[in-house]
DNA sequence: TTCGTCATGTAATGGGTTACATGATTAC
DNA sequence: GTAATCATGTAACCCATTACATGACGAA
């Protein structure tokens, strides 16, 4: 996750770690927030794996100075490769809230095969979910208390809202794309 | 989280593992899962720390027949405990979407003045998320792309909903908390 | 000169998941 | 008698968090 979400952020800019984890609050909003103590560990990794470098290497004269500059990271080809293959992956988790956020927010990088299936599997998670609240409250409403009644009705809402939402995405891909719904069953 | 929970279902009664869990998916929907790669370590525990009891125990010659029977765990006294404990210790994390959930499931069992505290530290998170995306869709509306932008929108009326169904739900406790239902002393 | 923010990091820990392995019970 | 589901568990790992520690640098 953290992985995918440092590459595709240096994909538009070489970056410092603290200018990459304002960056990551500023595009990721409440869907996903991480701190300095996965972060700098994650970088020191993609480092050592050679999917990014420190562009301010080679800089060794204020490296002797300055025992704490800014470390400017930026992305190699494999690092770019990487990403292109990260964002293609698309599994059961990527359809969890996070993951799937951070994937729409790199969707203008992905391509349009993988944001179909991101879209479309996103859209069957959220519809079971909404089944399994539209079965509680339709199932035994009066037996259930009144606190975890609202907190279903409050899920149901939520899931039908966020289908209905993932269909006009779905239909504005399809459209953009001109592969028009072959043998599609109509959506709500 | 798990451990509340737990407690929080034995409260209802006396149950297994497996039942355990299948109550769990009931209560929270899609809120929060667990696996019982993390559910029966937790039972085990418990059962140490003395929060709960095999209740099965006794019957030692099924035991012996049956390697693998059933263990229906139940509440001692110092697990009651350990819930009101748990369930009034309102914290930072407490806010967060998932223990939100939880917290909320377990609501009639917590204290009214501990409701209120969940309720409004909540509504403040989730505002604050909102203020979040408001930000950000005013300020740059233009130079974030297409998927982002979507992305913020979404999150932006998800906050505004969950702010206002917050609010009613507040509404509601204070309603409750001075008009109280029954066995009411007057208001001053 | 001290305060706030920028900037980088580590250690300990947390709270789970996945995959696997086994056995018991029920329904057909 | 076998397939599905009920039921319990373990080992390995994962991906992060919290709390802490250090240090640079500009502005009041």
């Amino acid at each position: 996750m953290l992985e995918l979400a440092v590459l595709g952020l240096l994909h538009e800019a070489p970056m410092h770690g603290y200018e990459l984890r304002k960056r990551l609050h500023a595009l990721l909003g409440a869907f996903r927030a991480f701190s300095y103590g996965s972060l700098y560990p994650t970088l020191r990794r993609l480092q050592l794996a050679g999917l990014i470098t420190d562009e301010s290497a080679q800089d060794a004269v204020q490296r002797t100075w300055n025992r704490r500059a800014k470390t400017v990271y930026k992305l190699t080809a494999d690092g770019k490769e990487r990403f292109a293959e990260l964002v293609a992956d698309v599994g059961p988790q990527t359809w969890d809230d996070g993951s799937f956020g951070i994937h729409l927010a790199f969707f203008s990088r992905t391509p349009a095969e993988a944001r179909m299936r991101i879209l479309e599997g996103r859209r069957r998670h959220v519809e079971e979910r909404r089944e399994g609240f539209r079965s509680t409250l339709g199932r035994a409403s009066e037996q259930i208390d009144r606190y975890t009644l609202e907190l279903h009705r409050m899920g149901l809402e939520s899931s039908e809202r966020e289908v209905r939402w993932l269909n006009e995405l779905i239909a504005h891909e399809r459209a953009e794309h001109e592969d028009p719904p072959s043998s599609g069953r109509p959506r709500d």
